[in-house]
DNA sequence: AGTTGTGAAGGTCTTCACAGCG
DNA sequence: CGCTGTGAAGACCTTCACAACT
């Protein structure tokens, strides 16, 4: 593989582990950048990381070769080939649908515009919310959530509603076209194949914690 | 290995993702209990949760023999032995560290209390929190935060500080004795081995998406 | 000399497939 | 007969170790 593959027909499969250690490259780079460094090697990526220099080398690998050997990364560009590979290069947009606490925490969060997510809307089943603002995102009505994915295109729906209503957005969403899903329910979705579904589920994470404390040595 | 094997020396270090799917199969076992339903096969489960019956029958044959062959496991022992492995039978005592609408949306989360998990306290440094309420739960002041680990010894520390303070709380907690810690800061954080360390990164659940969108065939 | 890029080895997790038991 | 429990096989991911290059 060299420097000129296409990343839109990748020869291998990349690992989900893979994609998240980049993501946590990206940020170490972008710290490197704002410091002025402009070369760095896979062992301190690695150090940072809490990984390997051999992990960083094989994962950055699958995608091309950036390195120089003896010197190491320079930083703006890979950078800006992680920026590519992980699809950053564009303007997301995104419905965040359930205007409750989460709704409204992540309304607020600075990083979806930073890394380029624009919030379009958010929705929300509950008169006293509808008409009414989330941190500058305008609360809708969620009769009208069809509709506006048709007109608006989103690409990225966030879902906040309660666990008992997740999968029947989920549906909806997907009927009307939308391929990308990031829950905060704590149930599992089911979606086609070709729909990406994140799920971040609190109760699982506390549960591991749990189960942590209690099996120690 | 049989029915009385100790959950306190495990034979083999368990996965991950096993943990992450024992915790769905006991959200599932919740939902049959509820409906009255008393047995239930591992191919069920494995339909519910998105895996496979034989992923089932593995996951749970590392703490011991639960089901019947020919029928299926009792909903009700089942669930009661996946509490017990994930360590639920017990009261978790939990602070919340930044009072943020992060923060506040946890406060006010219902799942905590559901499995056991109490809030203690949530702490903050800004004098317009301190002295407040979020949801019902006290906002401290963090130059309080050693004092009262060591007086309420919380098993659990939630952090929703901003990033660039996120370490700096890590190592607070971790030397005032605390010894898990669930973290929604977009950092790599840096803990001794014996600290279970969970984090919840929404950034690089979003960079995922935009990766799964972006490299699609 | 120093660090990358990568086959090969090693380790971990998942799936298979069937013996064993109810 | 049906479904579990589990070794063995297979797939996947990580680590090793070194040739290749600057």
């Amino acid at each position: 593989m060299n420097e000129f593959t296409s990343l839109t027909h990748l020869v291998k499969r990349i690992a989900d582990s893979t994609v998240r250690r980049l993501s946590a490259y990206l940020r170490f780079l972008e710290d490197f950048e704002n410091r002025g460094l402009s070369t760095i090697s896979s062992e301190e990526l690695a150090k940072r990381g809490g990984t390997t220099s051999a992990q960083v080398r094989k994962d950055l690998s699958f995608f091309g070769s950036f390195g120089k050997r003896g010197l190491g990364y320079s930083v703006p560009e890979l950078a800006g080939r992680l920026r590519e590979i992980l699809g950053l290069g564009r303007e997301w947009r995104v419905f965040i649908v359930g205007a409750g606490k989460i709704g409204a925490a992540l309304a607020q969060y600075r990083g979806f515009r930073q890394r380029g997510f624009t919030i379009l809307a958010a929705y929300d089943n509950s008169s006293d919310k509808i008409g009414k603002k989330l941190d500058g995102v305008a609360v809708r009505d969620i009769e009208h959530l069809e509709r506006d994915i048709q007109r608006e295109k989103p690409d990225i729906v966030v879902l906040t509603v309660p666990g008992d209503q997740a999968q029947k957005v989920v549906d909806r969403v997907v009927k009307a076209g939308v391929r990308a899903i990031l829950s905060f329910a704590p149930t599992q979705l089911h979606a086609p194949a070709d729909v990406a579904v994140k799920t971040v589920n609190m109760a699982m994470e506390l549960e591991g914690l749990s189960f942590a404390l209690t099996n120690r040595d």
